[in-house]
Parts: structure tokens; sequence; C-alpha cells
DNA sequence: CGAACGACCTGCAGGC
DNA sequence: TGCCTGCAGGTCGTTC
């Protein structure tokens, strides 16, 4: 489900429910995820204040005096407010019970995702060696030009690489490159500065619009409120295999491209050479 | 160092 | 209806 759009939309609707809050109880349901939930986050956290919220690529971010909380939500994760009188179903892993009486809990049928407790999270192994911000002023066509020079890999799994630029998933990849005419499969060394900035510009653009629309819904992806995103009504490449491009109407093709399934259309993305 | 790929896990769609 | 296969929004860890 979330790239970072999804995950800002999140941000933004937990945002006013949490802030300030102490935290009365955790109830921690499941704690297989990707990495065990902590045995000791109750311990640690009931009672505590959260302070203020933030996200780091995917990676949101709850901020208390001692520590950071670190959530990420993995293919299938979700995270929503809800009240007592809503039961718990199969996949609610972990359910935070606030002072003003609204929980925030954590859905995440293939438990993909992860919540981890740090300290300092700027040396947390998790958060330590992301790239920057697409939504930053470091990120630019310079900056994908740099760092790509001595890279043979597909641009599409270059700008997937969250050490370089954090939060770019399969969908927003395959729609920025269609959008900046890239055939995915390009070698990120043999693409110019100029591609790269109209790249560049591309994601930025690309990001900021899902985030307004509320995020892409594929099949179940709800906000806090449980409403969906409805970025997917934009979406020109990604799930459109076979369909014809918006632009040049040629049936669009799907490749696999570092396990992943890639969408583009043969005709507008050229390859560079 | 970079590149390729297996691994983690459930749910769902499609073929037989 | 049921079984099997492959695929899904992520990304770490291992191996070469």
């Amino acid at each position: 489900m979330p790239e970072l759009p999804e995950v800002e939309t999140t941000l933004q609707g937990i945002s006013p429910y949490l802030r300030g809050q102490s935290i009365q109880k955790i109830i921690v349901r499941f704690s297989q995820l990707r990495w065990p939930i902590p045995n000791n986050l109750a311990a640690q956290l009931e009672k505590q204040t959260i302070q203020t919220l933030s996200r780091r690529g995917k990676y949101l971010l709850l901020h208390f005096k001692q520590g950071t909380l670190i959530l990420h939500l993995g293919m299938s994760g979700r995270l929503s407010i809800v009240t007592a009188e809503i039961p718990p179903k199969k996949h609610d892993h972990l359910d935070f019970i606030l002072q003003n009486k609204k929980i925030l809990r954590f859905t995440d049928p293939r438990r993909f995702g992860a919540c981890l407790w740090s300290e300092n999270p700027a040396e947390h192994f998790l958060l330590k060696h992301l790239g920057v911000e697409p939504l930053s002023k470091k990120f630019s066509g310079e900056y994908l030009f740099k760092k790509s020079r001595a890279r043979k890999i597909p641009i599409k799994t270059f700008i997937m690489n969250h050490k370089i630029v954090t939060g770019v998933g399969n969908i927003y990849a395959a729609e920025s490159l269609f959008a900046a005419k890239i055939h995915p499969e390009t070698a990120a060394n043999k693409i110019s500065l100029l591609q790269y900035q109209m790249l560049t510009k591309a994601i930025i653009r690309i990001l900021k619009q899902a985030i307004k629309k509320g995020g892409t819904t594929l099949k179940d992806f709800l906000n806090s409120e449980g409403k969906p995103g409805y970025f997917n009504l934009k979406l020109k490449v990604y799930g459109r295999a076979g369909l014809p491009c918006f632009d040049c109407k040629k049936p669009l093709q799907q490749n696999r491209l570092g396990q992943r399934s890639t969408v583009f259309c043969v005709n507008c993305q050229k390859k560079a050479t």
C-alpha cells in the first residue's frame, strides 16, 4: 500500500489526534512484524506524552521526551484512529490507547511493517543511511546525476533505492518515468543531467499531487479516517499494462525489473544510448 | 563498493 | 467448490 504520499496522508490524518496526548495503555496482540515489537514498549511509553510527529521517507516518527517511536507500514500496513467500541479484527496487531480515549490502531495483514523504539533515531539502523527527501531542497537533477555516475542499474531501480532518495516506490517510480519520457530500463549512468532535471521535477510534481489527492488506493489503502485516496484516478501507467498509452494510444508494456513489475510505453519512453 | 536475488507474510485472482 | 500458482504498494541481508 504505502509509498511516501500514503504515509504523508496518514501522518496528516493522525497528527491532530496524537499531538500532545499521553499514552494510557499499549496493547500488543501480535508482536512478530518485520522485526519484533520490543517487549518493553509498554513499560517504556505508558504515561508518556507524544510531543510531535514527523515523517522520514516512508517511516512515521512519534517523538517523545525520551526518544522516538519508529513506525513503518510495509506493504499492507495501515494506521487508524478508532474508539473502544470498535473491536479489533484479525490483523489489528497493536493499539495505543490515548488519554483522550481515542485509539491509534496498527493493522498489517502481511506483517512487513515495523514498530521500533529508539532513543537516538538519527543513528538508528533503519534511518541512518536514508538518502534525501524528494520534497526537500537537496533533491535535484544535479544530485541524482552525481550519485548515478558509477551505477549501471536500471533508472527505475535507482530511484527506488532509498539510500539515494527516500519514499519513491513502485507506483510513483513508474509514473514519474512516464512523465519524464524515460525508459525504465535505461542504465542510471546513461541518463543526462537534463533528463535527471526533468525526472526530478516529475517526481516532485507527482508526489505533491498524490498527497493532495489523499494518496493512491489500489486494493485497500484507507487513510486514518477510513477513507480512500483518489490518486489512482490519475495513474497513467501503473496497473495499466496492455491498455493504450494516454499519449500515443499504443498498448503499454509490462516488464519485470529488479523483481518489481514495471509498466511503461515503449513508444513514448526512449532508452538513452 | 555494486548488483542480483532470496526471504519475510497474507490475501486474492485466475486457471484447471 | 477446491487446489495450485503467481502476484501485490517494501526492503533487509546474503552472496558473488
